[in-house]
DNA sequence: TTGAAAGCGGTACCAG
DNA sequence: CTGGTACCGCTTTCAA
């Protein structure tokens, strides 16, 4: 639908040239149709709409569905929901998609069954706006509801802007509730208070938490620390350790261990601790004997590692759940934005961090 | 700004009914901004849209410029598209999102480079629609290209309909073109080929290849298998072997390889691998005296497994360059559809396969 | 330099 | 039961 956003400053494109060559016939529209069958555009429209209000008569129906067929007519969306005042677009922002395959089948999930629920899921790429810059653009489109994942961090007025423009529901997943939004809050500190809890269940005092380098993570990596800070609250101490997802980093810290290292880590997630287990054991430690180890988010590598990782598992809202949320924020824009905790993160014990 | 697309027959909400509680003002429109800064709307639409082609007075467009902000004007693409005859929406197509993290980072720099290039990616969920069921859907939003990643076949007429509703560019990733369409071939049949010659230059006879049972990924290991099929090509046996991604599944598959096992297998990507090579490895198999492992994606696991897993590495085309060849096809429709390869495979030699 | 007005494609009201 | 018609919000000639 936008053809030419004023918003942020890219390097936009010439405007396309007019078509060329195949001068294609031109997309059918509801007159044409109204033209083949014989009849007025608003008998196409009820036809088409199979409007309860008014009755047609069956052959004049078949007429306009044969002309409708022949025409190959599609309607235009841009035209209906401009008359319709309203769409069914659901804004789903995204600016770097976490790669976790937890969260990328949860979304996937969340598309599916809004698409049973007939809306259409415009994923947004939102990289490097700030909350009023996307706000606008994302208001452009007037979309029934957004889904912020949390990325970016929306004021009480941007949540305003978006319902102004018609938005029913700004429903955000972040960590943070903002005023005015629905919240479904997905609080990832509790992951770094079960895998803290859990290390100073095992007697550790000194527990690293990896903070991975890469970028676009703050938005679960620090809630994880923070979560972790909480459950040490005095009892244990908590050190943050930055280590990318290289081999390079993983072994540049594993190398400093014997002299620096704490003796048990919370590692971020299953992938990084692999990363960093190995390269603990390659450095001649054992693991859990010399260096407790702990991932995070149950993946299936997590047990086919020797020793089997300890890890927390996390109970994602199934993608129905939220997509069902949102419809009903949708259909009953009185009810109040509400705060929904739809996370739960659980310790799973294996041969990784010792036995309590 | 589809609103109650007529499509297939999903189980659709009811329409949502008029806003209750508080009555937020309506968005603003253009005439509002022109009342309130006491122009008309054409003068509006010229500040607001920078028009080179007239020129206004400075005094005026900081009238405008203070009325819209006042009233925290947003334009309605909807109503723009409509005008303007043409959006700039890139429909992308998704059914199955393909779990592999090469993959949907692929598809995270692609949106990316779209959306610098001032396009708006719509991600359409598509499942469980046929191609004429989804051309249509697609055509409403009157997208100005099409990137469909193959999991719906398009007919040829599909794209007409597609192109006739202004789509300037129709274009495939799968395996197979589509008469009409521009084909951005991402040749899996080459993955399956490559790891197929490494173990048969290494005199592996019997080749075992993984096949997942997992849905929505026979779209890349149908091709893969093929392509093994293509180097075996008579000097060597391939035997096709269902897995699912699960411990259950590798195990039950392992328990068997002693018996009826081939020597080698090329295990569909590095995860699957890992998976098979902890199942081959508990059953007392040694990797590669005994089975030579082969994974493919070269994902860091790989290199941490033991012994390190030999793979197939991608080189997949980046986010940008995709999103460059599809603004060129907008810019330029006059150019024919073209094919382009855009997928090389290498394989790359480790531990768990023997050296040559 | 600015304003009036004609649509873009559909929908829905009101007459006939 | 069907046709005419007035919009939805925005862009863009054409006149003034």
């Amino acid at each position: 639908m936008p053809q030419s956003p004023k918003l942020p400053p890219p390097p936009p494109s010439a405007p396309p040239a007019a078509a060329p060559h195949p001068p294609l016939p031109a997309a059918a529209t509801s007159a044409d149709v109204a033209r083949l069958a014989g009849v007025s555009r608003a008998t196409v429209s009820y036809v088409l709409n199979n409007a309860e209000a008014v009755r047609i008569s069956e052959p004049t129906r078949r007429k306009v569905r044969e002309a409708a067929e022949e025409l190959g007519y599609v309607p235009h969306a841009a035209a209906r929901s401009l008359r319709a005042g309203h769409t069914r677009i659901v804004l789903l922002p995204t600016s770097h998609v976490p790669a976790g395959p937890l969260y990328s089948s949860f979304l996937n999930a969340l598309q599916w069954a809004l698409r049973r629920l007939d809306y259409t899921v415009v994923q947004y790429g939102s990289l490097g706006l700030t909350g009023d810059q996307a706000a606008r653009a994302w208001a452009e489109l007037r979309p029934v509801a957004v889904i912020s994942l949390g990325e970016i961090v929306l004021s009480a007025q941007n949540v305003e802007t978006l319902k102004r423009a018609g938005a029913r529901a700004v429903i955000t997943l972040g960590p943070v509730g903002v005023p005015g939004a629905h919240a479904c809050v997905m609080d990832q500190a509790e992951v770094g208070l079960r895998a803290a809890a859990h290390l100073i269940e095992r007697r550790h005092r000194r527990i690293g938490v990896i903070v991975p380098e890469e970028e676009g993570l703050d938005l679960f990596s620090a809630p994880r620390l923070e979560g972790a800070r909480t459950a040490a609250d005095g009892v244990a101490v908590i050190e943050p350790l930055p280590m990318a997802y290289t081999e390079e980093s993983a072994r540049a810290l594993a190398a400093r261990w014997r002299t620096h290292g704490p003796d048990a880590v919370f590692a971020y997630n299953d992938e990084y601790a692999m990363l960093l287990m190995r390269a603990l054991q390659d450095e001649g430690l054992r693991v859990p004997e010399d260096v407790a180890v702990m991932g995070a988010d149950d993946l299936l590598i997590g047990r086919l590692l020797r020793p089997r990782l300890s890890t927390v598992r996390i109970e994602m809202p199934t993608g129905d759940h939220l997509a069902a949320l949102v419809d009903r924020a949708v259909r009953e824009p009185s009810e109040p934005p509400a705060r929904h905790d739809l996370m739960s993160a659980t310790a799973v014990p294996r041969e990784s961090t010792r036995t309590a």
